[in-house]
RNA sequence: GGCGACGUCGCCAAGUGGCAAGGCAAGGGUCUGCAAAACCCUCAUCAUGGGUUCAAAUCCCAUCGUCGCCUCCA
C-alpha cells in the first residue's frame, strides 16, 4: 500500500484513486516569461519520479502539467523586448519542453496553455457569478468572492482574518472584501485581451489552473502537486474556485515539493540568485540534478552547492561502479557472496518498495540501492561471472530506472577508441620493461584528457570520465 | 506581527516509541611497481531545558535557531 503525505491533511495516508489503476495527477508548470532555473527542475523531478513509481506500481498515470502563458510578467517583459506577449511565451514553452527531454523527465499525458482554454475559463467565471461565488466589479474585473467559500484557507491552515492582520494587501474599493482575488482582470489600453461578458480582458493568475484541470481530467483529480510556494493563494484559491463550481472534492490529495535553496535561501527569479537549467547542464549531467533530489526528501528544502553536486555525482558513480563487467581475474562461482546474489536482489526490491511506498522516500530507496552496489561489488570481487552478475546489474538498471536516472557511461568522440587502446598496448610493453616514469606519464595525461586507466590483475581496463 | 514546516556525524540525509540506514569527506588496511577502482575496518545518542513512558531522535510543553508563506514565485 503506497502512502503520501497529504497537504491538506498534514498527514500521510493510504493511496487510493477514483478509478482503480487510474491516476489523475496535475502539477503546476511554468509561467513562461524567463529561463526556466534549476528549482523548476527539481519540482519536475519530484512529480517525475512520482509518476514513475505509480507507474512501476502498476498505475496508468494521466499526467497534466500546465503552461501560464498569460500574465503580467510576460506582459512586460514581451513589451521590454517589443514583441507580442505570445511569441515571447511559445518561445519560453519550447524551451522548457527541452529543458525536461534533457533532465530525462517524461513528456506529460497534457500539456495545457492558458491562451488556449479560454472559452473554458469564461465558462468557469460565468459559472462561479451564477452560482454567487464571484461578481464583476464596475471596471470590469470580476473577484472571487471569499467569504462565501466556508472552507476557504482549509489547505494553507490559514484564517480570513489571521491575513488580514498581515495588512500588506491593497485595499482594493472594487472589491467587497480585502481578501476576494480576480477571476478576471479588464484589460488596460494596448495589452492582449480576449473578449468576454465584462468586456475585454485575461483571466487572472489561479482560475487557468482550475480551468484546464476541468478540462484535461474533468471534476475529480487525484493527485495536483506543485511547489510548496504555491499552497497559498495559488492552491487554496484553485480549490475555492473549483470546490465552489463543481460542489464536489476536487483533488483527493495535494503534494507540495520543498524549495531548492542557494545560499540558505530559496532560489527564485524574483531574488535573483538563479542558474538556469541551461547552465547547470552545460555543467553536470542530468543524472546529477536528479541524484542530488533523490538522496533528500521531496517535501524538504533541497541544499544545492557544489558540495552537496559532487556528492551526488560521486554516489552515481558509485552506483555505476556495479555496473562494470566481471573481474578478469579466475572465477569462482562458488562463492559464499556470488551464490547469494539471487536473494540479495530479492531484499533490495523489498526494500526499494517498503521505501519508495513510504511516502517517496528516495533517499531511503538509494539506501537499498547501494547495499546492493556493494554487495554486487563483493561478488565480482569474488570472482563472479558476467553471466552471474548480468541478473545484479539488472536489478539496478531496474530500480535506478524507476528513479528515472540513465546512468550511461561518457563516451568519447568515436574515433577515439582505437587510439586509446593503441596508448594503453604501448603503455603496457612500457609497463613490462618497467619504465615507470613513462608509464605514469601515459596514465597521467590520458587523465588530463578525461581517460581514466585502471591496472588490473590481469590487464588495463580504461574508460571516459 | 500571523500561519506553517523543520533542527540527526565535517557535509547531504533515512529513521516518527524498543539498542541511530545510506552517500560524500576523513583515518587505517587488502590489492598495486606506484596509483586508481573495488573490498574490509574505524567514525554520531539525535538544537537546549523540562515532562509522559518499563522504554523517546521518535509523544507533550517551553526556549533558542533555520526556512517557507502571508506580494509574483516550482
Amino acid at each position: 500500500m503506497i502512502r503520501l503525505y497529504n497537504t491538506l491533511t498534514r498527514k500521510k495516508e493510504d493511496f487510493q484513486t477514483h478509478q482503480p489503476g487510474l491516476v489523475k495527477m496535475y502539477v503546476c508548470g511554468v509561467t513562461v516569461y524567463n529561463d526556466a532555473h534549476v528549482g523548476h527542475a527539481m519540482s519536475s523531478l519530484v512529480f517525475d519520479i512520482v509518476r514513475r513509481y505509480l507507474e512501476y506500481r502498476g498505475y496508468s498515470v494521466k499526467h497534466v502539467m500546465n503552461f501560464t502563458d498569460v500574465d503580467d510578467k510576460i506582459i512586460n517583459r514581451a513589451n521590454q523586448l517589443g514583441i507580442p506577449p505570445l511569441e515571447l511565451s511559445n518561445k519560453y514553452i519550447a524551451d522548457y519542453r527541452q529543458n525536461l527531454l534533457d533532465l530525462n523527465i517524461l513528456p506529460a499525458s497534457a500539456t495545457p496553455q492558458v491562451s488556449k482554454t479560454m472559452p473554458q475559463i469564461i465558462s468557469f467565471i460565468e459559472g462561479l457569478i451564477e452560482r454567487g461565488y464571484a461578481y464583476p466589479a464596475a471596471n470590469g474585473d470580476v473577484y472571487f468572492r471569499v467569504t462565501k467559500d466556508e472552507d476557504y484557507g482549509r489547505l494553507s491552515a490559514r484564517k480570513i482574518e489571521d491575513m488580514q492582520a498581515g495588512a500588506r494587501i491593497e485595499i482594493e474599493e472594487q472589491k467587497e472584501h480585502p481578501m476576494d482575488f480576480a477571476l478576471w482582470k479588464a484589460a488596460k489600453p494596448g495589452e492582449i485581451s480576449w473578449q468576454s461578458p465584462w468586456g475585454q480582458g485575461r483571466p487572472g493568475w489561479h482560475i487557468e489552473c482550475s480551468a484546464m484541470n476541468l478540462v484535461e481530467l474533468g471534476e475529480q483529480i487525484d493527485i495536483h502537486g506543485g511547489g510548496n510556494d504555491l499552497i497559498f493563494p495559488h492552491h487554496e484559491n484553485e480549490i475555492a474556485q473549483t470546490e465552489c463550481y463543481t460542489g464536489k472534492e476536487f483533488s483527493r490529495y495535494w503534494m507540495h515539493n520543498g524549495m531548492l535553496q542557494l545560499g540558505g535561501e530559496k532560489m527564485s527569479k524574483s531574488l535573483g540568485n538563479i542558474i538556469s537549467i541551461k547552465e547547470f547542464l552545460s555543467k553536470r549531467d542530468a543524472d546529477v540534478m536528479r541524484m542530488l533530489v533523490l538522496n533528500g526528501s521531496y517535501r524538504a528544502p533541497l541544499v544545492f552547492n557544489e558540495e552537496t553536486l559532487d556528492g551526488a555525482e560521486k554516489g552515481l558513480e558509485r552506483i555505476k561502479s556495479a555496473l562494470r563487467p566481471a573481474s578478469t581475474k579466475e572465477t569462482d562461482s562458488n562463492a559464499e557472496s556470488v551464490t547469494g546474489l539471487p536473494a540479495a536482489m530479492d531484499t533490495v526490491k523489498k526494500a526499494f518498495i517498503e521505501a519508495m511506498d513510504d511516502d517517496f522516500n528516495t533517499a531511503g530507496a538509494l539506501g537499498a540501492i547501494f547495499d546492493f552496489v556493494r554487495i554486487t561489488n563483493t561478488a565480482r570481487d569474488a570472482g563472479a561471472t558476467d553471466a552471474q552478475l548480468k541478473p545484479a546489474q539488472d536489478t539496478i538498471r531496474e530500480l535506478t530506472g524507476v528513479l528515472g536516472l540513465r546512468l550511461a557511461e561518457k563516451t568519447g568522440s568515436g574515433d577515439a577508441d582505437k587510439f586509446i587502446n593503441l596508448l594503453v598496448e604501448v603503455r603496457a610493453e612500457v609497463r613490462k620493461q618497467k619504465l615507470w616514469a613513462m608509464s605514469d606519464l601515459i596514465r597521467d595525461r590520458l587523465k588530463e584528457l578525461g581517460v581514466t586507466i585502471e591496472d588490473g590483475k590481469q590487464g588495463t581496463t580504461w574508460r571516459f570520465s
